[in-house]
RNA sequence: GGGCGAGUAGCUCAGUUGGUUAGAGCGCCUGCCUUACACGCAGGAUGUCGGGGGUUCGAGUCCCUCCUCGCCCACCA
């Protein structure tokens, strides 16, 4: 502790990277941002309590902006509830991020020269976890430096034991109620990562590309019809000249063909359903088929049927019974696999995916069988870890039945159990769970939960278990576990619940903050993190997790690209904080946030970017210096003390509008939670509407305290008298409450301040 | 293809249920180194509120239409 002398002391200068660090861990120490379940009115304690769970960062993760964003929102509304009295956990916490942590290590691998075979399963894991325990939860640490007022003693990891527990029964409870099964499709795979993905993680991009006309002979082509030579001429699909022409932007694919569908009704092609045509290069017979899958207007009106390498041709293959030969390898070069006989022809074996679509044309191109080639715009999918176009493959993974899940998520939201802010994203989170598809949760990874079954070569059976399995329980045989490790959001999807102790029902942290409050986050995880939430909350505990979905904008550029480290656009918070301050940050983004707006900052001029935060902290400072050397360290009389008589028009006025801006704050926050566990219209859309809190404050801590108030009283502190303790009573009372009112947005300068000031006595 | 959002001062954005001379920050201009603060103070300029049409006594705010950006979702090969 300082000295009396040196507390009333402050240096002319702000300097926040003298102070900061020192007042963070004088909170820790004093255990502030402690949770105490035991305090929760919900476990009979005095106190209502009030809980976020912190969207876990990679575990590998290095803070950025969107962190400094997502965090300082955070933060505000966790030390305002704190500040009102609520009991109140921030639940910290890091994901272990299955595929991006993996890709990390078999980059050191490569660098190494090796690959993950090189080392083995066993070893590969231990390699991956001792990287996490080095360098991991560096992230948590860098939140300290801008404020975060978490509850680090509580800190969860999604692979921490605890946790993997409740990913375990999660599993299996859903499982048990039939909702996890063995599906055998055509799914997304990622060719460089070398696992399935799910829907969400392959994201679409609208691309150039080509769609190819290619002929396809008809098995039984008239004798006479004219040669190749002559029907070059035409492109029209005439089939007179014993040729059907299929458009496809995946040439590569055809060797997979095993059928040409028609439309039903398409008069062109009727005739021919039934017969065949011969596949080019394989030189294999496949029929011509009717679906009625197919557009006539689109393209030829014919369409080759892919059904292990497109889903929807998969769809069309499992209606007409039609066999599924596999043509490319895991790594997307092609190869004769599951059924492919041998399709793939010597001088095609090991090509990569996209070479081979150049060969297959040049190919067809020589032997007149490509009609022509036109430009394309269509949408591919890309990898969401590493961008590689995906693969869709037919293979054998789990997944999550969603439709019940969705049922009661939905239900949430339109009875406004649960709302989302801003409003025009209920409509989003409705459309996507009233068109769910099932959840691939499986990953052919080696970094993540290990799927809890086990199978028995012997009997043939099947082990779905809680606890680890040695020995089949029916034969008593041999058992080896599924090689395949869960989706990342399959232990995130429970973070409301497993950092609370779930499935430990008995769990007393689970009783005080499960349902939390508010949950913060970017859009761009809506899908991913949080209506997977929602569902796993009324799946699990039978209640919602959060009655508030608070979605903030992204940290963009002057140009307006999102900033990113791999676009050199980014923002380093930590270079913020050492150059203005912790404060200086929080306030600017705070400030410069509308409702779910962008916040637009500039990476080549940080000055300029965050000279709203740091310019007003230097207000504060001075107001403090100010007080300090005019109104002294001597005690002020309590303001409620003070007579109507003694108190001038500008005493008045300046205690009228500190009132009138402390509701300004109380509605621009709106209310907590919802009052009968559901949003009353008039409240649904209101509230958290940060920028607009911090704008009255500096308002009135600006214009109104500092540039006329403070003035005002110059000459009568100046005065001996009673009037001047009048003054000096309400100055020290106003700017007191200014500063407790900016806590949340500046806590460390106002904290710096607040203990030097004057303190009120009775008269 | 479906859905959503945005277009207001040079820049980034506020403008809640339609109502007095349209606001803030940053920038700009003019004075001021006034003993809290030049990261400041006092004052100032700046906008046919994307275009067009309509409803209304009155519209940035409601309706229609068009244009330009952006986002999300999607099995037209």
């Amino acid at each position: 502790m300082s000295t009396t002398q040196e507390l009333h002391e402050l240096p002319a200068q702000y300097d926040p990277g003298q102070t900061e660090r020192a007042i963070y861990e004088r909170w820790i120490e004093a255990g502030i941002f402690s949770a105490d379940e035991k305090r929760s009115r919900r476990n009979g304690g005095d106190r209502d309590p009030f809980a976020i769970i912190m969207p876990p960062p990679n575990v590998t993760a290095a803070l950025h902006m969107g962190h400094g964003l997502n965090n300082t929102v955070q933060d505000v509304i966790v030390r305002w509830r704190r500040m009102i009295g609520d009991e109140t956990l921030w639940q910290p916490g890091t994901d272990h991020a299955g595929i991006a942590t993996q890709n990390i290590i078999e980059k050191q691998l490569a660098a190494e020269g090796k690959t993950k075979f090189d080392l083995g399963r066993e070893a590969f894991v231990e390699r991956t976890k001792a990287f996490v325990a080095e360098t991991g939860g560096e992230i948590l640490r860098q939140l300290r430096a801008i404020g975060c007022s978490a509850d680090w003693t509580r800190t969860a990891y999604t692979l921490s034991p605890e946790l993997s527990a409740a990913v375990r029964e999660a599993f299996v409870q859903l499982y048990e109620r039939g909702l996890i099964y063995r599906g055998h499709r055509v799914i997304h795979w990622c060719p460089r990562c070398l696992t399935a993905l799910s829907d969400e993680e392959a994201q679409h991009s609208e691309e150039m590309g080509n769609l190819y006309h290619i002929r396809y002979e008809l098995a039984d082509r008239p004798k006479g019809a004219p040669s190749l030579a002559d029907q070059m001429k035409l492109e029209q699909n005439d089939t007179a000249f014993g040729y059907l022409t299929v458009a496809t932007t995946r040439p590569e694919t055809m060797l997979g063909d095993v059928a040409l569908a028609v439309h039903p009704n398409d008069e062109r092609y009727k005739r021919l359903i039934g017969k065949s045509v011969i596949l080019p290069i394989a030189n294999i017979k496949i029929p011509i088929i009717a679906d009625e899958y197919v557009d006539p207007a689109f393209g030829t009106g014919v369409v080759k049927i892919t059904p292990a390498h497109d889903p929807n041709d998969f769809e069309v293959g499992l209606r007409h019974k039609l066999p599924m030969p596999v043509i490319m390898a895991p790594n997307g070069t092609m190869e004769n696999g599951v059924d492919a006989g041998d399709r793939v022809p010597p001088q095609l074996i090991g090509i990569d995916r996209f070479e081979a679509r150049e060969r297959i044309i040049r190919s067809l191109e020589k032997s007149k069988l490509l009609v022509k080639v036109e430009p394309h715009q269509h949408a591919v999918r890309h990898c969401y870890r590493c961008d590689t176009v995906v693969e869709p493959r037919l293979s054998d993974q789990w997944f999550v039945k969603m439709q019940p899940l969705a049922k009661p998520a939905l239900e949430a939201v339109r009875d406004g159990t649960i709302r989302i802010l801003p409003e025009r994203w209920e409509a989003v989170y409705i459309n996507w769970l009233e068109n769910i598809r099932d959840w691939n949760i499986s990953r052919q990874l080696w970094w993540g939960h290990r799927i809890p079954v086990w199978y028995c070569d012997k009997c043939d059976s099947k082990i779905v278990s809680r606890t680890d399995v040695s020995a089949c329980d029916k034969c008593g045989g041999a058992v080896r576990q599924d090689e395949d490790v869960l989706d990342t959001w399959f232990s995130s999807w429970l973070f409301p619940i497993s950092t609370l102790g779930w499935p430990d029902k008995s769990s007393a942290a689970l009783a005080a903050f499960c349902p939390t409050d508010d949950l913060i986050t970017a859009p761009e995880i809506l899908f991913f993190w949080v209506s997977r939430m929602v569902m796993a909350g009324y799946a699990f505990m039978d209640a919602p997790p959060f009655h508030t979905i608070y979605l903030h904008g992204t940290v963009r550029d002057t140009n307006h690209v999102k900033m990113s480290k791999s676009l050199g656009n980014g923002i380093d918070p930590l270079d913020v904080v050492e150059k203005y301050g912790a404060d200086a940050l929080r306030y600017t983004v705070i400030a410069g946030m509308g409702m779910g707006a962008d916040l637009v900052l500039d990476h080549r001029d940080l000055e300029r970017s965050f000279a709203p935060g740091r310019n007003f902290a230097t207000k504060l400072w001075n107001i403090g210096r100010f007080l300090l050397v005019n109104v002294g360290t001597t005690p002020v009389r309590s303001v409620d003390e003070l007579g109507d008589s003694e108190l001038t028009l500008g005493d008045n006025w300046i205690l009228a509008r500190l009132n009138a801006t402390i509701l300004e704050a109380d509605m621009a926050l709106g209310s907590a939670r919802p009052e009968k566990g559901k949003w009353r219209l008039q409240e649904r859309y209101s509230g958290l509407r940060l920028s607009e809190y911090a704008e009255a404050a500096r308002r009135f801590v600006w214009d109104d305290v500092a540039d006329w108030y403070l003035e005002t009283t110059k000459g009568r502190i100046g005065t001996p008298g009673n009037d001047s303790e009048v003054a000096r009573a309400v100055l020290t009372h106003v700017f007191d409450y200014a500063l407790r009112l900016l806590h949340p947005i500046m806590p460390f300068i106002t904290e710096t301040l607040w203990q030097r000031l004057p303190s009120p006595v009775a008269a």
